[in-house]
DNA sequence: GAGCGCAAAACTGTATACAACTTTGAAAAG
DNA sequence: CTTTTCAAAGTTGTATACAGTTTTGCGCTC
């Protein structure tokens, strides 16, 4: 039933191992098909992937440091709920960096990078097309990330790939409904400038995309989402 | 005979553990006291430090996601060795972060911060003068860290103490023996133009600082430490 | 004597077992 | 009826045991 332990007993017999239970995890966060909050319990995951609490541990850990799960001492590991000021600081850190890599991008991407970008594009629009919001954000994500591995700059990459892991937790916590979904021009705009190895043009974009992205949440104050039930009910 | 061994066994009956074992290494690292390319093997650490392989093999998972160490599959866990690229990568990110970083310092610092720095500076001079290098240098980047977490900042001061982290071996790999450790005013006036507010100085400081450091360094290519012997000598 | 191959040793990856802590529910005291 | 205490159940932290892979070293062949 699930992609991962399917994969795991049909295709390979039981080579490869616990960061397939991290992908299936992370996969699963990015697609909002689990909240912010919930609680990921050991048993309950190992028997879910057929594996030992062992690889289900080391997967959580894993989640851990990228900021995507919280684990509490003897409590367990829940999906990380981010404060407002975590998402302030992720799209801060996200408008300082990703300028800079969109025109990094600019003067490296080959044709096929260009080829690939376009095919991310056109699967997020799909996805769109059926409904499928969580698929779309996932692929959203993943062109970001796509445009920092054409950068080539694998130190700050990293680091893009963990604010929009983490930005994902933040539009499920603080997305306004009544703001549409990513215009859908930005990404091809931005590829187009990046195809024409126009720096300034890109970073431009990339920078005006992040605000749009960032100035359609709701970053006010006191949210419905208390971080814990003692600050709401006390 | 082991710190680390000797505080679980002392002072702490049993309860801790874990984060420990990756606070003494990840100390011993920067402090060089332990080399790139060096095995990490789990049965040995496992008996220096007192405790089972489960603990050992969770600390070495935690500093392989801060690229401190790496991991292969089956071979074990090494001492990272950035390569020359990774070393130019992760002062460049330096250069870009942590002048920002020193300018929100700039405006957010308070006296007992101020304080905190000059000690800073203290114990580092102190180190230097017992001829203790290792030390020095991480309280080198300790004061770093410590300028990131005054500008209140956690997402960023989080990849600043992961690229200072990195530094570490860097400098083990690629120091020029030639030139000077830190010049000691950098630090100083960088605190100074801090107490001051004065953000625009701060940064600036910081980024010269950076490049000094960034200088002292010999990153041309072919260097006398290959990543591996198959490398070396075909 | 040099080179190939196989087997044993060593080490890592995974699973299971046990211990400690947290939570929850009920029973007893007020 | 409310509150407190305590015990049992459930969950996580750690240790140990087993399986699979890599490495090493000896012996055999040429």
């Amino acid at each position: 039933m699930d992609t991962a332990a399917a994969k795991a007993q049909s295709t390979r017999p039981a080579q490869p191992l616990a960061e397939d239970v991290t992908r299936a995890l992370t996969l699963a966060i990015h697609q909002h098909r689990i909240k912010p909050g919930m609680k990921l319990g050991e048993d309950e995951l190992a028997d879910i992937y057929g594996v030992s609490r062992t690889v289900v541990r080391s997967a959580l850990h894993a989640l851990a440091h990228l900021q995507l799960v919280d684990i509490q001492r003897n409590r367990g590991a829940f999906v990380a709920q981010p404060t407002l000021r975590d998402a302030r600081e992720v799209f801060e850190a996200r408008e300082l960096l990703e300028p800079r890599i969109a025109r990094m991008a600019a003067s490296k991407a080959t044709p096929d990078d260009i080829a690939l970008l376009q095919q991310h594009i056109h699967d997020e629009h799909a996805a769109l097309a059926e409904a499928d919001h969580g698929r779309a954000l996932h692929l959203s994500g993943q062109f970001h990330i796509e445009i920092a591995r054409i950068a080539d700059q694998q130190t700050i990459a990293a680091f893009v790939e963990s604010l929009i892991s983490r930005s994902s937790l933040v539009i499920a916590l603080y997305w306004r409904r009544e703001s549409a979904l990513c215009e859908k021009h930005a990404h091809h705009e931005l590829v187009q400038a990046i195809a024409d190895g126009d720096g300034d043009k890109a970073a431009d974009l990339m920078r005006s995309h992040l605000v749009d992205l960032h100035s359609a949440l709701d970053l006010r104050e006191q949210e419905d989402a208390p971080r814990s039930l003692k600050d709401a009910l006390l």
